[in-house]
RNA sequence: CGGGGUGUAGCGUAGCCCGGUCAUCGCGCCUGCUUUGGGAGCAGGAGGUCGCAGGUUCGAAUCCUGCCACCCCGACCA
């Protein structure tokens, strides 16, 4: 501990490892930048995958599982999409091991067993997934195909970061088969709202939808929707994309469906995803220097409940309370932790909790017994508040609910501070370099300006905003005419 | 792959410049007693190839050479 979370310049990888995460599997390099997700961080993904999980049925969609392992002919079947993977690729060359003849009890690979074609171990599933559509897809009647898939894909980068940009993480991955562009292109953006709702109401961090440049774009795709998120240093984060592909993949597999009018037309496609990634943005969005802070909505725990006393009678008469109350919270569909170790003490476990991020703390002592009362605490403002037994559960729901709300608005506010309307570039480099966070800028529309000003601040277009408002301006940088402003900045 | 830095107990560290009872301290761990409304106190205890391999020296955590690993900054990226 002991890493200052809400300053800026935080290393936060060593406070992870506390709670959460350890990336270190030791001393073999081979599996450096890989993630150990500790049970606890675990819950939080899996409360996170069951929330997605609905949202994702309720607009229609179905999981499925495709193989990990990607023939190099397949992958290499959608042009783009393999040259933006290529230079990131774990790739499996041999099937079997052998013992060394010159190293007693050690193992070789075995150069009999080399694969005829090499395996790409998957860095997203478009060219395996499109490789089966293409015998599932024949007519109009087939269409659309509304799939997710629920996975862990690997992308062997130069450098890791935990949770941002792990060699191996875990992911959602949808893939969808339609008719006509009209409705590829809807699916594309519902899914990017699915995505903005969930981070915004599940999660409370604001996010800004929008579109990706050119460069900035998924390989293989013609348009990428995103969510971009703030973090508390002033770095901004992708927390989420979705995909229109057009016709890329069903051109390269030859997935091909015959109309209702009788023609043959290539089939539209979409991607969408978020990743482990979000465990991290909600880490640096929400938590301060006590720990974690989770909202209440996908806290594994919401409520915990400490006794205090002396000695084991004071301890049972406790306990009774502190079950019956737990019992009445859990009828409420309240998840709560009685915590009735006796081998820590209550200052221990209040910070403990702290760290963890637990919503409400509910402590309960002697005094508290003989005033039918007990103290609860909220992790996000620290406060204590005295509440009586009979008021308890109402409280409790209603500060819940409160802290929910009240942690969007403080990363809204946050946010709002921190997106800054520039009109020149000197004030652009000046706000990217002193303040940080979002800047809002005119851009001539050029690629050649976007990596000028990448070269010249490290800042990038995050994207253009859905909700960008048409205004006659110059470009920050050429000066030449442009029509909106769009979001730049420093991004992990 | 370039530029910088670091490797000492499970974790965090002192010592390195100037070689010699220097392997230091804190947390954690174990045992016992006392404790319990904000990370307990006291007493005792366990735990180390000082990253690895050479070299210099009477003597190396310390100096030299090589290697390895990790961290930070860049290129790449969800």
């Amino acid at each position: 501990m002991g890493n200052k979370l809400t300053s800026r310049k935080t290393d936060y990888s060593k406070w992870y490892n506390e709670i959460v995460v350890t990336a270190d599997l030791a001393e073999n390099s081979a599996v450096r930048g890989c993630m150990i997700i500790k049970p606890y961080g675990y819950a939080i993904w899996e409360k996170m995958q069951a929330e997605l999980d609905k949202m994702f049925k309720a607009t229609g969609h179905e999981n499925a599982y495709f193989p990990l392992f990607v023939p190099k002919s397949l992958f290499e079947a959608e042009e783009k999409n393999a040259e933006g993977f290529a230079k990131e690729c774990a790739v499996v060359t041999h099937y079997r091991l052998k013992n060394d003849e010159n190293n007693p009890g050690k193992l070789m690979v075995d150069p009999a067993a080399k694969l005829e074609e090499e395996l790409v171990v998957r860095p997203t599933s478009e060219a395996v997934i499109w490789n089966t559509y293409k015998t599932w897809i024949q007519s109009y009647r087939d269409l659309p195909i509304l799939i997710n898939q629920w996975a862990n894909v690997v992308r062997w980068e130069m450098r890791t970061r935990l949770f941002l940009r792990t060699a191996e993480f875990l992911w959602q991955e949808g893939h969808t088969a339609h008719a006509t562009k009209a409705e590829a292109l809807k699916e594309t953006q519902l899914m990017n709202q699915v995505y903005a709702d969930f981070v915004e109401n599940y999660m409370a961090i604001p996010v800004i939808q929008g579109t990706k440049t050119a460069s900035e774009r998924f390989a293989g795709a013609e348009e990428t929707y995103c969510i971009e998120a703030l973090m508390q240093d002033g770095k901004a984060l992708q927390a989420g994309t979705s995909h229109f592909l057009g016709q890329n993949f069903a051109k390269a597999f030859e997935v091909k469906y015959a109309t209702s009018e009788g023609g043959l037309e290539y089939v539209w496609a979409t991607s969408w995803g978020v990743s482990t990634r979000l465990i991290g943005a909600l880490i640096m969005t929400h938590s301060d220097d006590n720990g974690l802070v989770l909202p209440p909505n996908l806290a594994p725990i919401q409520v915990v409940i400490i006794p205090i006393y002396k000695g084991e009678d004071q301890q049972k008469l406790i306990a009774n309370t502190a079950e019956e109350i737990k019992k009445s919270l859990e009828e409420k569909n309240i998840r709560v932790k009685f915590d009735n170790r006796d081998k820590f003490k209550p200052g221990f476990k209040f910070n403990e909790y702290e760290l963890k991020g637990v919503p409400l703390r509910i402590a309960i002592g002697p005094k508290d017994l003989e005033n039918g009362t007990v103290e609860i605490a909220r992790r996000d403002t620290l406060s204590k508040t005295v509440v009586s037994n009979i008021e308890i559960i109402d409280y409790v729901q209603s500060q819940l609910e409160q802290m929910q709300v009240d942690l969007y608005t403080k990363a809204l506010e946050f946010r709002k501070e921190n997106l800054t309307p520039v009109d020149n570039f000197e004030e652009f480099q000046r706000v990217i370099e002193e303040k940080g966070g979002f800047v809002l800028a005119h851009w001539d529309g050029t690629e050649a300006t976007e990596e000028a000003i990448k070269k010249a601040t490290k800042a990038t277009i995050r994207c253009i905003p859905l909700d960008s408002v048409k205004e006659e301006g110059k470009c920050v940088y050429s000066g030449k005419p442009s029509t909106q402003r769009v979001l730049f900045a420093k991004a992990y």
